[in-house]
DNA sequence: TTGAAAGCGCTAACAA
DNA sequence: TTGTTAGCGCTTTCAA
């Protein structure tokens, strides 16, 4: 059986609640029995039972991170070990527990974080990406329990969120392409019911229009996080009678299908088509040409979610309901070329 | 509040051990009451305290997962979320839940799983790669505590490890080029420290040895999983009066390195030096050229791991000690090119 | 088939 | 500064 507290206090000859302040590092203690404790503590191997302590004070020092259903895809992707990488960096540093689940379904979904939730499994929730309509978010928020959005989401009641402004990372992206030189520029998109995708269509879009270039519409193509989303894409765009000379890129792996099809149809990149990515994946400088993307700090927004949430489940001060982590043009040769 | 066990009790006039034995399913019970508990139950939207049940049963459902300390290395490498893909759908299909932690040192690391362990969070602790000397392990065995090690242990003691035969890999990745004509070849290993390194090198030296080529020491060089690994590498043999013709790569993260290294250099692949990888990441097939390399079915090695550590804790029958995933050779144009 | 009671290991009033 | 006591929410003998 392992050494409990009993077995320490007996040993020091004090009660367990002295025990149980030497170890919260109470400080109406004498410096005298504190150090007696420890020692003890040390000689028995002794290591408090987190369980017992979590039934009485309710907290578990754990916090739980949910992996939106399509794990495969997300995971393939690069964006995600990044991101769990910050999380995941941050939790260790302050000492917390990091917990996962994901469901195959919506409905398994909300399950795992009700078991986690309310089997008080954790102490707060941290959610990546979100989708348009959430039943894990509209969940957590009946709940009134903790969790910070790694993603924005488009709920009316405020929600912690730590995110990308990716209207604006779109809009900058389309802006390089259009300070090219180009004015037929495509937007391979990702699922249609996450936000991130809408948000840096309508940033791809606003760009256009302040640039008084009319918008194609079927030049915008919707597909997921794969390569193969890309490929398809290409097929379909280039198949029609009127092409674009650019593509902004939902993401970068999307973009390596889209380099990849091009290739394969003899178009060149950038001087036929240039291409302009997401997340500036660490491949991305290694495929030819090296693709120009927009990095969008994926192991920080991890690093400062994760922060964001203890401060939430400490109950200390908070800044503010919405972070945003900044973003940067990373040009490379996929769209080093001038058009007109 | 939240609804507990008590609470049902009273509303179904009945003592809460009844309620406990329909939660669990215990026969003993008749259906009437079943049924009447269960719409209870809904009705108050009751979930079981966790906690209070791991308290008592000394069960928590979840196993720990441990990354290595060196976390950023690993993570910007593909193996990783491959192998957390597979663990966390194992998990996720048996849920149970997964458990993250790290640490910045081996000391830390150690104190990290202890708490962990001792604490009584997890049933049972997955370990992912192994160093030849690693206190992890021997924390582990000391306390007789549950695990499986994802790779090969030199330790001997029996110790579950579900595992590549990473020394048949190396040796049929460095027959492929042998077969291809090569005589002169290279090997960019690991870190020193991990036994795949180490073994993955010796299937190398093998083949070698049973084709009756001499052996370079020159140009193994060890480095670790990054792409600057490689590319350093590659300075460093290129520089040399004697260069090889082919090399094999411990990794097709750090053979991109090389890959860099000697595009940079004017050198042609597979033309004037072949490469082979392992990992058959999904960037292989991107690069110019695609990469050959050794499929080691990650996902499936997580995924196995998992499955063996659950059925390890459940106390159910194991197969064996000793686990090993096939892997097999993707031949692409990296390799592709007959010498002499 | 069900209930009563004890206890898992810890914390936190309240007393002393 | 320290001890006593009463739980936290659940499971599990032992009895009925």
């Amino acid at each position: 059986m392992a050494v409990t507290i009993i077995d320490v206090a007996k040993k020091a000859g004090v009660s367990p609640s002295t025990v149980s302040r030497v170890i919260s590092g109470s400080s109406r203690i004498s410096t005298e029995t504190t150090e007696r404790i420890r020692t003890i503590m040390e000689e028995l191997g002794y290591v408090p039972n987190s369980i017992a302590k979590s039934l009485v004070s309710k907290t578990t020092n754990s916090i739980g991170l949910v992996l939106p259903k399509p794990a495969e895809e997300l995971f393939l992707n690069h964006f995600f070990s990044e991101l769990i990488r910050g999380i995941l960096t941050q939790c260790s540093r302050s000492e917390i527990d990091l917990m996962m689940t994901t469901g195959a379904t919506e409905r398994e979904e909300v399950d795992a974080v009700s078991r986690l939730v309310r089997g008080r499994k954790v102490d707060g929730i941290l959610l990546l990406y979100s989708r348009k309509e959430d039943p894990t978010i509209e969940f957590l928020q009946k709940q009134d329990f903790p969790f910070v959005l790694v993603g924005r989401s488009n709920y009316e009641t405020p929600i912690y969120t730590v995110d990308t402004d990716n209207r604006q990372a779109a809009y900058d992206a389309t802006r390089h392409l259009i300070d090219q030189g180009h004015k037929r520029i495509g937007f391979v998109s990702g699922p249609p019911n996450l936000v991130v995708s809408e948000d840096r269509c309508a940033g791809y879009t606003q760009a256009l229009e302040s640039a008084e270039i009319a918008l194609h519409p079927e030049w915008i193509v919707e597909g997921d996080f794969l390569q193969e989303s890309g490929y398809r894409a290409m097929s379909l765009i280039m198949s029609q009678p009127e092409r674009p000379t650019a593509f902004v890129v939902i993401d970068d792996m999307v973009a390596f299908g889209v380099l990849r099809g091009l290739t394969e149809l003899g178009i060149r990149v950038p001087q036929d088509i240039s291409l302009v990515g997401f997340n500036n994946i660490a491949v991305a400088e290694l495929t030819s040409p090296p693709l120009t993307s927009i990095d969008i700090g994926i192991y920080e927004l991890g690093y400062t979610a994760s922060q964001l949430l203890h401060k939430i489940v400490k109950g200390e001060p908070t800044p503010q309901n919405r972070l945003i982590i900044p973003h940067r043009l990373v040009v490379r040769e996929s769209s080093l070329f001038r058009i007109g």
